[in-house]
DNA sequence: TTGAAAGCGCTAACAG
DNA sequence: CTGTTAGCGCTTTCAA
């Protein structure tokens, strides 16, 4: 395409060993003619072709991602912030979507891996001893963010279970009587990876079980509106819905707005991840603060410490924070 | 790392040359012979080292992405639909951030080049005869999406122009006597590409050209929550604003919202590009629709042709639809 | 301090 | 139908 390193060789009248030696400052090397080769090079505009280099280095200094979508806005602060840290570190991202679709999430791992990136940074949608083998297996290094799989494979994430007992009980100081989780995902627990929800369900269930007094409810299908609906109905407790996700307590709010149910007078409500959206709805949505960003940073800072070769935590976990809204 | 077609070529007794023959169905070759090729090949778990393939080809099989951010909704929406177009057409997406800096928008486009990605779409922040000389003289193709740069580079956009004097007429029609036009980035105009705002501009103030009896004004500064701050006191004329992005129309409602004024019945308000955060606010806001998963689609396509030696059409426009919220 | 040669893994051209 | 050879542009020995 362009100037290559022999034709600046053939030019300043030597070796392409000599060249390489100026333009990478390695050692043993004369200052002039260093200088003499790097001002041709530059005269020329000479770039590498870095995947000539890459096929002798073994390196193409580029990480893999993994991820379901990127119009979800808990992937697209986490695609920012890996992009961001890894450029920061020399590093490209080749950024790939698998649509929820297991069998697709494989092939895209594996062309990551014939595309010679250096690490991978993967959301999981698979589950299972299987895909923890072949990921073990797999001839460069990979983190997992969000969803875990099986030991031996690094994970950075936030605690999902004290979070979710933590909500609980914040509800409860509230002085709201009945709880309900509501968490569709757990609906695809068989053939999704849903650790995340299945971990904030345990927590809620843990925080009920030491609060007997509280009414706990979970509802575990996509057909929470109905379910809801009715249970509005019923007027007798003081009632708090405690979402798995912030979109699904949007989609709550947005129903209670229809039904001219008003928020925390009749009902409260609670969130998770405390997306962006939140910014513009009101009431304040109550909701958990996941660290997404740092998350997506630490996948890259521990990534690139694998590719190094250094030894990393198996287990990262990063501190979520409650933000109080006026929903509750 | 793995296994190479030199090993197969070894294990089946053949040349290197045969097994090429067979891996990528060429002619030339005993259909025994391949048969045996491929399935040592399959037994081995031989995967092709694209790197070492691309060298030789000159083809890497991605394009290069350079946008602002992906945590804006917009350009998270259009990296989506530009991944997904991608991956259907065989291409791996590298997608860089140049948040908004003209000199790491340069230093990412030439480290894309140097990584030989086979072209690259691109959402300036650069403007002027300098940039469009530079990307014309890429080696490889390019193409602009959003902000337009100069002639001889494909651009794909919507028509601006045509959407804000929609928008205007619409207001009018709507019974308001007085238009605010609020395009902050304005503000911006020596130092970025803010080309669509412009064109938006233009476009609004053409139709208040051609409608004397409305009063028009413009808001070009960050400052604009003060400024409406003054302008919604004097209650005089029914008055509406046309923002031009829906994030300050967003952040107008939140201010009318404390300021306990009242939408549409005191002010009306106006959005441009249809972001999905519109789901979960109340009133619905009426806006424009701004196609940009058509736009990321196009954009690859249009790439992909060029790469593949086609004529395309050098400036794209998608249509644009006006959304009727409950703003005005 | 420099040069020469080998090789990364693949494809492509030309012989056989 | 198959083998041989060359070469993509770079880095990395080893020798001078």
């Amino acid at each position: 395409m362009g100037i290559t390193s022999k034709d600046i060789a053939r030019i300043c009248g030597v070796s392409r060993g000599t060249v390489d030696r100026a333009l990478n400052n390695k050692p043993r090397i004369k200052q002039e003619t260093k200088e003499r080769i790097l001002k041709t090079a530059q005269e020329l505009g000479y770039r590498p072709d870095l995947i000539a280099r890459s096929l002798v280095t073994g390196k193409t200094m580029s990480l893999g991602v993994v991820v379901f979508d990127i119009r979800n806005r808990y992937f697209a602060q986490l695609l920012n912030s890996i992009e961001i840290t890894a450029k920061k570190r020399g590093y490209f991202v080749n950024i790939t979507l698998q649509e929820k679709d297991p069998y697709m999430e494989i092939k895209l791992i594996d062309s990551l891996v014939d595309r010679r990136v250096d690490g991978i940074i993967l959301c999981p949608v698979n589950k299972g001893d299987g895909v923890g083998e072949y990921l073990r297996n797999l001839p460069i290094p990979l983190v997992v963010v969000g969803n875990f799989i099986s030991p031996g494979i690094p994970f950075i994430g936030i605690d999902e279970f004290k979070a979710a007992s933590d909500a609980f009980k914040l509800i409860v100081s509230k002085g709201y009587q009945r709880i309900v989780f509501v968490c569709p995902p757990l609906a695809d627990k068989d053939k999704e990876n849903i650790y995340s929800h299945e971990k904030r369900l345990e927590g809620f269930m843990a925080a009920a079980e030491q609060m007997k007094a509280i009414e706990h409810i979970v509802i575990d299908n996509w057909d929470y509106m109905n379910e809801i609906k009715k249970l509005v109905k019923k007027n007798d407790l003081k009632t708090a819905f405690f979402c798995s996700g912030d979109t699904f307590a949007l989609e709550i709010m947005k129903l209670f707005r229809s039904l001219k149910i008003t928020i925390p007078d009749q009902v409260g409500i609670m969130g998770f991840d405390y997306i962006d959206t939140l910014e513009y709805v009101t009431p304040a949505l109550s909701t958990i603060y996941n660290p997404v960003s740092e998350i997506g940073s630490k996948a890259v800072e521990t990534l690139i410490d694998l590719i190094e070769g250094k030894e990393v935590e198996p287990y990262l976990l990063i501190e979520h924070k409650i933000i109080m809204g006026e929903s509750l």
